[in-house]
RNA sequence: GGGCUCUUAGCUCAGUUGGUUCAGAGCACCUGCCUUACAAGCAGGGGGUCGUUGGUUCGAAUCCAACAGGGCCCA
């Protein structure tokens, strides 16, 4: 046999991952099949490959090889993001290397710059896919900034425009002053940070006295506007109506009263700066008071910042205290932990900033959303757990800031064409803009050199919102063919944190722009986890290196390694024995190919042995595909996973093969050599979504096969019955089989001895069995009878007393021993029944099914009890 | 601070509408085996008061309440 013992996955994944792309089996169009369809959630453009990505892919190509192989026309739509922020603040980064600052070069250069990066190390990410196996169809791959992925943005953005859904307004928003963007909500992470609280005193106008207020951010104080109390704290009624002077600007500010205020805080008084605080923006717009803005864009102070002007505001902030102590105005300094909010991108601190940005009215969106989540049912999260968290989110929403200041994405549509704030049009074109321009201005006029486009582009989540719809061209063009057949697609797989980012709006853009569900399921994963429970990351470099580990243990061991513990939901610790687990599965695989490759067949009768083991595994195999096809119901991966491997190893490996093996140096015969093969192959099948190459691979040794009898293409098992006698009978026999060997084991009996088996048989048994008993036991003698015999070892199954007659090395003590604690035990259990069955309520109340196996658990219980009883006398 | 969720073997987790000999699986562990596919293997074995305390019930890992301790989301 020329066949290595070892199965070298690095050797045949190329190869056979290329066989497929060859004959397209991954490619899908549009036919009269029933579409199963999954869209990928893009990864960022210039990503790399890491453990979340290798979890959330496997689990969508075990989904789509599954769906192809039951006929579905199965079609994974690859692609990626460009990740606006990601992606510019990584050019930036490069173009700072080359010693060229971001705002020297234009807009157009700048975008040439980040082209370039992208066509650099675009897309590796979507060649690691391959390596791990991923049957996406590659001629579908999508990039949100190709034209087609644009030009539907911006149709959407005009058309949202144009029903007032997309609104300008001068808000305060979450501003990272290192990417010099603003943030959505949901990307800012708040942290808490150890600080102070600085109470510091305001003289109040006209009075002698001070008053004094607590905050965690002195330098904003040259941006207050007033200072609030709460109107019912008796110690500051004195002062409404007054006025305080600001230290340091010396501004002169209202006392305002308001119940905002909590007055066990701090000092019940609040300093209010409208310009740097969104609760202070309320009370400024409630009150009335003046906007004060110290800040610049990257966060330094601005002129309103006096001689802190040009100081970034932490170092202001000290230079701040200082001169407040110095002054006298600094009354206490006292540590507080606060919350921060930092950016998901940059970890700088988030700076609430007023400006000009675009907003996306969510209120009606929101609806049909959460209807198809929570009422209808026609979008499901699996697992469910997430309802809740998903509820509470859409019942809270909040509009969504759509705009970002940088140049990385599709800039915002609309034109301005004068001073005024509300000067602009908004259109597909700047030649559409013009004319709406001259339209609304009355100045026929215009030119386009007139119009100014806005400098902002759109978040990158305004471009993946469409993602199952504008990958099949169903903004551009609602009616083609493709968008009918695939659209709403079948399974999503993502991971939790994105579910408001994306899977919501996702869910909002499905039912907005066609008026459908965009997926019938969501299948949330865990987050992969190390064995510290950390989230991996690249900053804590505890994250493996994907490539290496398929190359350490095989695309195929990684993915069992990754699936086997990765229930629904659940944070997956990662731990490489899972992948080493993986490989030694494959190679448990690869050999039992070798066993069964290796017999010569012959044209001899079948042994009985064989004939049954064989309708044995046929009926178990039944049996487990239920079960599977019960875990894939329920998107159960790692449980079919795990009924699959015991099906292959515990079942196949360790009991049918043995069973069919033949003596050594002999022969199979024909019969026995096919049937084992079909239900290898069989096996092949199950196996395959899990783990493709290795399957492929044995799958195209055991026969020559034309394209298209590749297993990737193979039909999957069906459900059939399967006779629960059958198997019930194999329970029994391989329960006695076990018996023996640990007598074997106990008294040190080699295989090679024989033994012989009496049996006291009590409940009628199958003996058809028999020769199976034999041949897996070295027990080449079975034979029955109602008297023990003398001098052996026993064991029960069942009521059925088993003895291996051992002539001198029987502990007749131990023996007794034994039979009694089994004794105790089973009237300890008779007894706890038959309480049951004496309380009448529990004969009433219970159903029947239940009560009727309570009594034939007293009935098996009786008749063990009297064996045990004989076997006992017979030894005392 | 508000909402959600979890706690079962050394580890990671199953355990369906309360009812099989229900207390499970995989890994890890212990013991014995180089048995002619596989030592990346084979065979056998030990191990849990189901977080705690009460309650409902004929019956609770499962339902309810309180408490203790994790986690997630939001502010």
């Amino acid at each position: 046999m020329d066949i290595p013992s070892k199965y070298e996955p690095n050797r045949v994944e190329n190869q056979w991952y290329d066989y497929w792309m060859q004959h397209g089996y991954f490619h899908s169009q549009p036919d009269e099949r029933e579409p199963y369809t999954i869209v990928i959630p893009p990864p960022n453009v210039t990503g790399v490959l890491h453990m979340g990505h290798m979890l959330n892919n496997t689990l969508q190509d075990v989904l789509i090889r599954r769906a192809r192989m039951q006929g579905k026309n199965a079609c994974w739509v690859p692609g990626t993001d460009h990740a606006s922020i990601a992606t510019e603040a990584k050019v930036v980064a490069k173009l700072k290397e080359e010693g060229i600052p971001k705002d020297s070069i234009s807009r157009e250069d700048f975008l040439e710059h980040a082209w370039d990066w992208t066509h650099k190390y675009g897309g590796v990410i979507l060649q690691q896919l391959k390596k791990l196996g991923c049957s996406c169809d590659w001629d579908r791959t999508k990039f949100t900034m190709d034209p087609d992925m644009e030009a539907s943005v911006i149709k959407v953005f005009v058309e949202l425009f144009e029903k007032g859904q997309i609104y300008r307004g001068y808000r305060m928003v979450n501003w990272d002053p290192e990417a010099r963007t603003t943030l959505s909500d949901e990307e800012v992470i708040y942290e808490e940070r150890q600080g102070f609280l600085y109470h510091i005193a305001y003289p109040v106008e006209g009075t002698g006295e001070t008053v004094t207020i607590a905050t965690t951010r002195p330098e904003t104080l040259l941006g207050d506007t007033a200072v609030c109390v709460h109107p019912e704290d008796e110690r500051y009624f004195h002062l409404h109506g007054k006025k305080v002077r600001v230290p340091i600007c010396d501004r002169v500010v209202p006392v305002i009263p308001d119940p905002y205020v909590t007055m066990e805080f701090g000092t019940g008084c609040l300093k209010i700066t409208p310009a740097h605080d969104i609760n202070d923006y309320e009370l400024g717009v409630k009150h009335g008071l003046d906007i004060v803005d110290i800040f610049n864009p990257d966060a330094t102070l601005n002129a309103n910042g006096l001689h802190y002007e040009g100081q970034d505001r932490f170092e202001a902030r000290k230079a701040i205290v200082k001169e407040l102590e110095e002054k006298g105005y600094l009354v206490k300094k006292e540590p507080y932990t606060n919350n921060v909010g930092t950016s998901e991108r940059t970890r700088a601190v988030i700076e609430p900033r007023l400006s000009d940005q675009w907003f996306l009215r969510m209120e009606d969106l929101a609806r049909p959303a959460l209807e198809a989540v929570l009422d209808s049912g026609e979008v499901q999260l699996v697992p469910s757990k997430f309802d809740n968290t998903y509820r509470h989110w859409m019942e809270n929403i909040r509009d969504w800031n759509i705009s970002r200041q940088l140049w990385w994405g599709q800039r915002i549509p609309a034109y301005y064409y004068g001073p005024g704030k509300d000067d602009f049009a908004v259109a597909e074109t700047a030649e559409a803009a013009l004319e709406k321009a001259r339209a609304q201005s009355g100045n026929p006029k215009l030119e386009l050199t007139d119009l100014r486009q806005d400098e902002d582009v759109l978040d990158t989540w305004f471009s993946s919102w469409l993602w199952p719809i504008s990958v099949f061209g169903g903004i551009l063009d609602p009616d083609n063919e493709e968008v009918k057949y695939y659209y709403p697609t079948t399974d999503l797989v993502t991971a939790p944190d994105i579910l408001f980012f994306w899977v919501a709006r996702m869910i909002m853009a499905g039912y907005a722009f066609r008026g459908e569900r965009p997926f019938r399921t969501v299948y949330l994963t865990g987050l992969v986890r190390d064995a510290q429970r950390r989230k991996m990351s690249k900053s804590l470099g505890n994250s493996p290196d994907a490539l290496k580990l398929i190359e350490t243990y095989g695309a195929d061991g990684v993915r069992v390694g990754l699936l086997l513990s990765a229930a629904a939901g659940n944070d997956l610790l990662f731990d490489e024995g899972l992948c080493q687990q993986g490989k030694n599965f494959a190679n448990k695989i690869w050999n039992a190919f070798r066993l069964v490759q290796g017999w010569e067949v012959a044209d001899i009768d079948q042994p009985q042995t064989a004939a049954l083991g064989i309708k044995w595994y046929q009926n178990r195999l039944a049996k487990t595909l239920v079960e599977i096809e019960d875990h894939y119901t329920k998107y159960r991966i790692s449980d079919a996973l795990m009924a699959t491997y015991r099906l292959i190893w515990d079942d196949f490996c360790s009991w049918l093969l043995e069973i069919a093996k033949p003596a050594y140096g002999s022969p199979v015969d024909r019969k026995t050599y096919d049937a084992v093969i079909g239900l290898f192959e069989e096996n092949l099948k199950l196996l395959h979504p899990f783990m493709p190459f290795l399957t492929e691979e044995v799958w195209q040794h055991i026969r020559p096969r034309t394209p298209e009898q590749a297993l990737i293409v193979a039909p999957w098992p069906k459900v059939a019955g399967y006779d629960a006698e059958v198997l019930e009978g194999f329970d029994t026999t391989r329960e006695v089989v076990s018996g023996i060997r640990t007598i074997r084991k106990d008294k040190n009996i080699p295989f090679r001895d024989a033994v012989s088996l009496s049996v006291r048989d009590e409940s009628g048994l199958d003996r058809q069995w028999d020769p199976i008993i034999s041949k897996l036991s070295n027990a080449p003698e079975i034979t029955y009878s109602k008297e023990a015999p003398e001098s052996a070892l026993s064991f029960r199954v069942g009521s059925n007393e088993y003895f291996i007659p051992l002539a001198g090395s029987v502990d007749l003590e131990a023996e007794i021993q034994k039979l009694r604690e089994e004794l105790e035990y089973t009237r300890g259990f008779l007894a706890s029944v038959e309480k049951k069955l004496s309380n009448e309520r529990f004969v009433n109340n219970a159903p029947e099914q239940v009560v009727a196996l309570e009594r034939k658990k007293a009935a098996d219980a009786v008749s063990k009890i009297e064996t045990l009883e004989k076997s006992l006398a017979s030894l005392q």
